[in-house]
RNA sequence: GUGGCCAUAGUGAAAUGGUUAUCACGUCAGUUUGUGGUACUGACAGUACGGGUUCGAUCCCCGUUGGCCACCCCA
């Protein structure tokens, strides 16, 4: 990627040599700057800074070519959630720093290595938060939601912050959006959130993997781990020295090893869902059912073990099905917390929730050339000339629109081939051209840019007109 | 966070330790002050930043910044 434009020429040669003896002849056609106006005053300016301010680092402009592809995944995301009755939430991107230190687990990759921490202007802790279901969980405590019907659906859209290096898909900045169900235990909320998800990557035409686990309960977790510490003690040899590492600080994780001499190790160690309570296993058991009905695909991954604190029973991960896709494969993350929103100090209270990231599925949807539905493009182009019937299109484009007819202009160009260029790379089917003969005829120029064919149409019926052409007016 | 590869106009490429860094696409203007797609002409725009070596650096070296890749981890 390019750096963006420099400053122009022009500014800065004149700065650059205030005290230029001899000023060389300006090349004609070159944009005459006045030279006192930078002579006498040299300050700031005349020390030019050619450092270029550039994005930092892992952070992304979102440019208006991939508007198309942001509006069709939002509008995706919308509309299921829509379906599914849930409500938009919208938090603030910057929280209190003790929201994510409580919600997340304080040995957590995210909180341990990649948040953004730091002290505001009142010396307050602040994050950019890593993710938005503890905000969400904040949001539903401070206003009281356990007293609206139960559960409540929430979705959000928005960007989160990780202080990562960054890779094709993984940025500082990301997007995520997210569907909550507060307030409820049952399994089936789990497979609906599965089934949002599943539907979310499918209806666009990505294939995926769903990789489904249970990480039980506390009671369970800190059974099994016990088993696993046991078991992996047992084969310490045989280990490399990060397992070695996780196994005193966070004993779960040797699952994600992916050292080849851990494998064989990996492959036999004990699972957890044979650690399970009967509710848990249960639990567990009734969303794979439900998940079953539904004809949704999964994949039981017992070494799937995620890295938040706060997920309980089920847990799951959307990879893309294809291996050849580079290593950001995870699209998307998701499961149950039915111990968060007391941790953050309410009633007890489960729930459950799935995070889509926005790049990566964009990523996807770009590398398969996946078809989105078509943008909304300008039927006609007003093209005018001369200040006289400029006014005249003005008001034909004014009224296009009030007839829901989308017009394109450029207004403030005076060739009618220019124009008409411009109609013709924005590649719009119809044009209306107005000149001098036509403001006094009270007629305007209808073409078509296909064939080239045009005829003179009444000022005043041509939106009708067009409409017709354009096959808008349905027969009565 | 660790390691590796990379950095030339808006985009994609080319070139060189020595005048003015090349080409294509692009953008703007023009080739009849009323007609686009083709053609022609012209203009615009660049060696990421800082330092070092050198008579001289875009080229060699170091640093910074940024991108990409692998790991960590995840979205």
């Amino acid at each position: 990627m390019a750096a963006p434009k420099k400053k122009p020429a022009p500014a800065k040669k004149t700065v650059a040599r205030p005290v230029a003896k001899k000023e060389a002849p300006r090349k004609a056609g070159a944009p005459f700057v006045k030279k006192e106006m930078t002579v006498e005053k040299p300050s700031v300016a005349a020390v030019p800074n050619k450092k270029q301010i550039q994005l930092l680092r892992g952070m992304k402009d979102i440019l208006p070519r991939d508007q198309y592809y942001w509006k069709a995944v939002y509008e995706k995301m919308q509309n299921i959630a829509e379906d599914f009755g849930f409500d938009r939430i919208d938090t603030p991107i910057l929280e209190d720093a003790s929201l994510f230190l409580r919600g997340l687990g304080k040995v957590t990759d995210i909180v341990e290595k990649e948040m953004y921490v730091f002290e505001d202007r009142d010396a307050d802790k602040v994050t950019l938060r890593p993710e938005a279901t503890a905000s969400v969980v904040r949001a539903y405590l401070q206003h009281g939601m356990w007293n609206q019907p139960q559960p409540v659906k929430l979705w959000y859209w928005g960007p989160m912050f990780r202080h990562e290096r960054p890779q094709e898909g993984r940025q500082r900045q990301f997007w995520q959006g997210g569907f909550e169900i507060l307030g409820d235990s049952s399994p089936v909320i789990d497979a609906m959130v599965i089934q949002m998800t599943y539907l979310l990557y499918t209806e666009f035409g990505v294939p995926v993997t769903i990789h489904i686990n249970s990480m039980g309960m506390p009671e369970d977790r800190t059974r099994y781990k016990m088993e696993l510490v046991q078991y992996y003690r047992a084969h310490r040899n045989e280990t490399c020295e990060q397992c070695k590492a996780r196994l005193m600080k966070n004993p779960m994780r040797v699952l994600d090893c992916k050292e080849e001499g851990c494998q064989p190790i990996k492959a036999n160690a004990p699972q957890i869902v044979d650690y399970l309570s009967n509710y848990s296993r249960d639990h567990f058991m009734k969303v794979l059912e439900y998940l079953d009905e539904l004809g949704i695909p999964y994949f039981l991954n017992h070494t799937l073990v995620r890295g938040l604190d706060y997920y309980t029973k089920t847990v799951f991960e959307v990879v893309t099905s294809d291996e050849e896709q580079g290593s950001q494969t995870a699209l998307c993350g998701g499961g149950r917390y039915d111990l968060l929103i007391e941790e953050l100090g309410g009633k007890p209270t489960p729930a459950c929730c799935v995070a889509p990231g926005i790049e990566r599925l964009i990523l996807q949807i770009k590398k398969r050339q996946l078809p989105l539905p078509p943008q909304r493009l300008p039927k006609v182009y007003v093209a005018q000339l001369g200040d006289l019937s400029r006014r005249k299109a003005m008001v034909l484009f004014a009224r296009l629109r009030a007839e829901g007819i989308m017009a394109d202009q450029d207004f403030s160009k005076g060739s009618l081939k220019a124009q008409l260029e411009s109609a013709n790379a924005k590649k719009i089917p119809f044009a209306f051209v107005i000149g001098q003969k036509e403001v006094q005829e009270g007629t305007v120029i209808m073409r078509d840019m296909d064939s080239g064919v045009q005829e003179t149409v009444d000022f005043n019926k041509a939106p009708q007109i067009l409409k017709r052409k354009l096959g808008l007016e349905k027969a009565e």
